[in-house]
RNA sequence: GGAGGGGUGGCCGAGUGGACGAUGGCGCCUGUCUUGAAAACAGGUUUACCGAAAGGUGACGUGGGUUCGAAUCCCACCCCCUCCGCCA
């Protein structure tokens, strides 16, 4: 959420801000409905201190006069009209407020989609095989590890099930890029739930825009998470953290529910888009003065994920037009897969500023006894594990159909190549 | 799911219709004393909103209601604890 004295002092600025992603806000009817709120709270506090003073004047009385309490019981009917009106002023605001995205930082570059995206680094040179490399569609089916039409038999299309080395193939990238976070890159490994309430979605910003999107438990109102990010922004919801806690570096992993509505019929094949999949998550909290260098950290962070994987990679910045709702400033990271021949997107690394912060009221206090200002969030996948599977099988792929496994998860694995 | 108990400031805990944003204790901060510290003593110590300021308003789990006036009474919901049931 931005903040409502950001609106109502620099409403251009905002617009102007917002046009960079292709918002075209009510900007107009936001500042009316803000002053509209302040006058009547105005009007309705004045009334309310009337209504104390004479209570407290009665209090002390021993006879109370009628036409007293007549009059105060009459200035409470205008106390509870006003406080409808107010309420109703204020759902009006929260509603236009929440509905619009972050601000892009000054830095991002203009542009309406992902065709002004610039590639900012690439890592890694793409092997070349003396044979064609098989898509991982193929190559999971010859050895075994993939199983596309059990995923569909189970729960329908774009669900997948992993057998076999597959499954343990998944489970020591897990392990290991959790435990690569946690002892090299300082973060705090966290378990959270996969299902949560509506408040909790609302603090992350997935609700109330993006609903279609998520899987929804009717009966008891509970949602499935689309990814760690919103557990872990509302894992401080309503705190105040004391000095000396920021910065606050979480990892988490968990699976990722998604709907896909609108790619309907994009990246059908394989596990490439699917409604289920895991993710190991990266998440701070920060200082804001820190949140820029924070997020080029937690990008090198993920960076280190590819390079230890020996997979080469690159870096995309996003531009204005394509960055998530919550997101200011963020960067893709995507790998190569020569079989499918493609850069996968394994990671989006976010600086979300204050917008998650302000929806889920997470402050800190800067020195003891200051005033709590809000802290800065950032997230980023480290990293997004399908997609990982795929570029290891792909890029690791040999002339008779195995695979060899990457170095640091042989430990993790057991054993160093993946045959039928 | 059933029965019972409970949610008050950073923590503990008092308050059952009127001067209570809330006694007291602990913790924390500042000062006095001390070579320094501890102890003792004194003062301070929630947060949001409206307002240029003075000041005002709200918040005692949440939302409604009763009342001139609600932490306190009524209703609904949420959460926690204990026991029973079920269960990995």
């Amino acid at each position: 959420m931005l903040s409502i004295e950001l609106v109502r002092n620099n409403p251009d600025a905002v617009r102007e801000a917002l046009e960079r992603r292709g918002e075209h806000a009510p900007l107009d009817t936001i500042v009316s409905l803000d002053a509209e709120r302040r006058s009547l709270l105005t009007e309705l506090e004045g009334l309310r201190a009337e209504r104390n003073r004479v209570s407290r004047e009665m209090g002390r009385m021993s006879e109370r006069p009628a036409e007293m309490v007549e009059e105060m019981r009459r200035t409470g009917d205008r106390i509870r009209g006003l406080e409808e009106r107010v309420k109703e002023t204020e759902a009006g605001l929260e509603t236009e407020l929440m509905a619009l995205p972050n601000l892009p930082l000054p830095g991002v570059p203009d542009g309406a989609d992902e065709t002004a995206n610039t590639v900012v680094s690439t890592w890694g040179t793409p092997r070349t095989y003396e044979f064609t490399p098989l898509p991982h569609w193929d190559l999971g089916e010859h050895l075994g590890i993939i199983d596309l039409s059990r995923g569909a038999k189970l729960s329908g299309s774009r669900f997948f099930t992993l057998s076999g080395a597959g499954a343990r193939l998944q489970r020591a990238l897990t392990a290991w890029m959790i435990d690569l976070h946690v002892q090299e890159h300082g973060y705090r490994e966290v378990y959270v739930p996969y299902l949560v309430r509506r408040d909790t979605m609302y603090g992350s910003g997935n609700l109330p825009k993006f609903a279609d999107n998520l899987y929804h438990d009717e009966e008891d109102d509970l949602w499935l998470i689309p990814t760690a990010e919103v557990p872990l922004t509302g894992f401080h919801r309503d705190e105040i953290l004391e000095p000396g806690t920021l910065p606050l570096y979480y990892v988490s992993h968990t699976p990722s529910f998604r709907r896909e509505k609108a790619a309907a019929g994009k990246d059908t094949r394989g596990i490439k888009r699917v409604h289920q999949f895991d993710k190991v998550e990266l998440y701070k909290l920060v200082e804001p003065d820190s949140s820029g260098q924070e997020l080029e950290k937690l990008l090198e962070d993920a960076k280190d994920v590819c390079r230890r994987l020996d997979i080469p990679y690159r870096v995309v910045r996003l531009c204005a037009g394509d960055m998530g709702f919550p997101s200011a400033e963020s960067y893709d990271l995507e790998m190569w897969a020569p079989g499918c021949e493609e850069w996968l997107e394994v990671s989006s690394c976010s600086n979300c500023t204050d917008f998650q912060a302000r929806r889920a009221n997470i402050r800190f206090r800067p020195q003891a006894g200051a005033r709590p200002q809000l802290v800065h969030t950032l997230n980023g996948s480290g990293l997004a594990l399908p997609r990982v599977l795929i570029a290891i099988m792909e890029t690791y792929q040999q002339s008779d159909g195995s695979i060899s496994v990457p170095d640091v998860l042989r430990p993790y694995m057991g054993l160093d190549t993946i045959t039928p």
